[in-house]
DNA sequence: AGCACGCCGACT
DNA sequence: GTCGGCGTGCTC
């Protein structure tokens, strides 16, 4: 058997892996991510290094393959704990182990490379001089050429000692030993946290918060480290609770993080965390570079800070000893990566917190379809928080048939029932919002007279049109002039079919022309800070209504609206998609918080052409156990996760012959080769858009109740795809329980 | 990073 | 000759 071994020296040209021999007696004990000791170079001097692939075939002469020493005793580092963490996702979520370092590990920018090191002159000109005279007479060109350089610049970079004045290593450290210069390294990571004044204000907490956190706490101090679904309503405080496990963690001198979708990482939220634990908090955002994540992670393994808050990604904060995970808005689909691995954060915290010795703590108000049913089965702990905080009212809510407002004459995107509320809204200088539950600019284009879709010709979607007329298709960027004669039957009505926030916003205007109204879209958030300015102006009352999609329902209290206006509610619905109805409800459900937030009581109206769908009525009546009893019964009935396991092969090719052949064989292999009771293997379909940028994908769906059965299968598949010819042109990705 | 090898000029 | 110092190449 052989390994592949990253070592743990840095340095360019030592970053890549090295095989190594495994000796009979570590055969069975060798995994993914464990730290060994290695022979390396000439003299063989002993180095750790980590197994980062295991196989039977060697891939360089046999003959200069040198054994492993054995397997490193003693301390677990960050970077083994961290690659065992990537040889997990490998197995659980299907991907090479190179695309799992790299999630798990951030790649080290070229530019910025490890600290920034000087030289500094550490005798005075007189002595150095005298070393001078000395290299000049024996003819030391390298020593000389530095110290030169030194005496007009006592403090110069490594960096360019190295590049510019071709010295190297060696004569550096000839300085050092001579006691001419030393070395220092500095410090540069910056902190991201900029003047945060104000003080810790310690916040009485309700009898319900203080109930969580104790229970929380109390089972923490027996070592007895679980995962908590915080069910609370939006309002109930869930903050405060993490805040007040997270100052327990810290207090017994182990570390936290916290996630949060990035869309409701705004400066008040983080702000709070600011306030109780001070520059022990770092923070993690998208737009950050890649070297400013780079050190957050250094300034985390260097015991800098203890608290980290960002998106999915910085659950692979490198702590040193990591005792509580939270998880804020636990059902937001931003934790789900959508690129391979095809991660949960949820499920890979679970992971950690076991592996370290730590809590969870999952929060939402609409939870997870497999979170509430991990606690219904009492894998999980359920704390519910159902009273609000404050004072504010549930608002009351109307669900409008929008089927029967047709049949009244009424053809205008609004019904006579939000109409009405609008204006009245409008009178009384209250803000409404109007959530259009979709995502999208405009809508597709077709012919009137014979029903063709204009559609782009490279991959299989509608192409949209665009406020000067042009067709554009969303996926590769495919544009096409404006259509005014149908291609396929010659007639001239050919129209759009506007559904976008823009279409909102200039029906708005028409109806009511005196209100101010603010739109919320890509289009308009596209600038550095977009959406806050967008917000910020809508909670100034610098308008009178905001149109918005997804985005205005998360995060942000506007204690002014008290009328929110859900446009079309079965939008979401209508997806190919198991999820469909449980995130219409979430939506929905999210929206109607956001009317009557203070005194002021609230009105929803949620317009839909299905009225009598549950995702909507529990929506309507803020019933999430009614709403989860129905979603689950549907997903036991029809095996979808939480019930069951679902994974999802994806095959692409540009060559479509070649890719029907393989999805094929795929098919065909798990029939045979992977006999397990229960396991059912659908397809291979064409993937909805079947082809994207000329590229076509086919889709194989493979159930089963026990999810190693799903992972033994993924990796049975992978030693027969991997360096397979046949699968050389084809792309396979795998996707579990998306 | 750190070691070995080969090259070069200087010194005994 | 041979020794200190330099530059280059390589590490499974």
């Amino acid at each position: 058997m052989y390994a592949d071994v990253i070592i743990d020296i840095s340095h360019e040209q030592l970053d890549k892996t090295f095989q190594y021999a495994v000796p009979d007696e570590l055969a069975d004990v060798i995994e993914l991510g464990m730290s060994v000791d290695i022979p390396f170079g000439a003299g063989n001097r002993q180095i750790t290094g980590y197994v980062v692939g295991l196989g039977d075939k060697a891939a360089y002469p046999v003959e200069k393959i040198k054994y492993i020493t054995g397997i490193t005793e003693g301390k677990v580092t960050a970077v083994s704990r961290m690659l065992k963490l990537a040889a997990w996702l490998k197995h659980n979520y299907g991907c090479t182990m190179n695309q799992a370092i790299k999630t798990v590990i951030p790649v080290k920018d070229k530019v910025k490379q490890k600290e920034k090191r000087s030289v500094n002159l550490i005798i005075d000109t007189a002595q150095a001089q005298k070393y001078l005279d000395v290299f000049a007479k024996k003819n030391a060109k390298a020593r000389y050429r530095l110290l030169e350089v030194l005496i007009k610049e006592p403090v110069i970079d490594e960096s360019i000692i190295k590049s510019k004045l071709n010295i190297t290593a060696q004569t550096v450290k000839a300085f050092e030993d001579m006691g001419i210069a030393e070395v220092r390294s500095e410090d540069m990571y910056r902190n991201p946290v900029r003047n945060v004044s104000g003080e810790r204000k310690n916040i009485e907490l309700n009898k319900q918060q203080k109930k969580a956190v104790d229970t929380i706490i109390a089972d923490y101090d027996k070592g007895d480290y679980k995962t908590y679904l915080l069910h609370g309503v939006t309002g109930s405080g869930k903050t405060e609770v993490y805040l007040a496990a997270i100052e327990h963690v810290l207090n017994h001198g182990r570390q936290a993080i916290v996630l949060i979708p990035e869309i409701a990482l705004t400066f008040q939220t983080v702000q709070r965390f600011y306030h109780r634990f001070g520059d022990k908090v770092s923070i993690m955002n998208s737009r950050m570079s890649k070297g400013e994540r780079y050190d957050q992670f250094l300034r985390a393994q260097r015991g800098d800070i203890s608290v980290m808050i960002g998106p999915r990604s910085a659950l692979f904060t490198p702590f040193s000893n990591i005792g509580i995970i939270i998880i804020d808005e636990e059902h937001e689909g931003a934790y789900k990566s959508e690129t391979v691995p095809r991660y949960h954060a949820r499920e890979v915290a679970c992971h950690m917190a076991k592996e370290a010795g730590a809590s969870v703590i999952l929060g939402s108000a609409t939870p997870s379809m497999e979170s509430y049913y991990a606690a219904m089965n009492g894998h999980i702990q359920l704390i519910t928080l159902d009273s609000r905080a404050g004072s504010g009212e549930l608002p009351s809510v109307d669900i409008v048939d929008l089927r029967e407002e047709l049949r009244l004459g009424n053809r205008t995107i609004f019904s006579n029932r939000l109409r009405e509320l609008m204006s009245d809204r409008l009178a009384k200088h209250e803000q409404i919002m109007l959530f259009l539950n979709k995502r999208g600019v405009a809508g597709f284009i077709s012919c009137r007279s014979c029903g063709k879709v204009m559609k782009c010709p490279h991959c299989d979607v509608s192409l949209t049109e665009h406020a000067d007329g042009r067709l554009m298709c969303h996926y590769c960027g495919y544009t096409t002039p404006k259509i005014t004669v149908c291609p396929s039957c010659g007639s001239r009505y050919v129209s759009g079919f506007r559904a976008g926030t823009e279409g909102v916003e200039a029906q708005v205007k028409k109806t009511f022309p005196q209100a101010r109204v603010l739109r919320m879209d890509m289009d308009t958030t596209r600038g550095k800070d977009g959406h806050e300015k967008i917000l910020s102006e809508f909670a100034n009352g610098n308008a009178d209504i905001l149109i918005g999609t997804q985005m205005i329902v998360k995060g942000h209290d506007f204690p002014n609206v008290t009328l929110m206006g859900v446009l079309a509610a079965d939008m979401s619905l209508y997806s190919s998609d198991y999820r469909a109805s449980e995130r219409t409800f979430q939506l929905l459900t999210q929206a109607a918080g956001r009317a009557g937030r203070a005194e002021k009581s609230g009105n929803v109206v949620i317009q839909t052409y299905t009225p009598e769908h549950f995702s909507i009525v529990s929506a309507a009546n803020q019933d999430y156990n009614a709403f989860y009893e129905q979603e689950i019964a549907y997903r036991k009935l029809c095996g979808y996760p939480p019930a069951d396991n679902l994974m999802k092969i994806m095959l692409s090719s540009p060559d479509e012959m070649l890719l029907t052949k393989s999805a094929a064989w795929v098919k065909a292999f798990v029939d045979n080769n992977c006999k397990y009771k229960g396991l059912m293997c659908i397809g291979p379909a064409d993937a909805p858009i079947y082809k994207i940028k000329d590229v076509y994908s086919k889709i194989i769906y493979v159930k089963h109740k026990d999810r190693e059965v799903l992972n033994s299968i993924y990796e049975k598949l992978d030693v027969n795809i991997v360096g397979n010819q046949a699968f050389k042109n084809i792309n396979v990705q795998y996707d579990i329980n998306g």
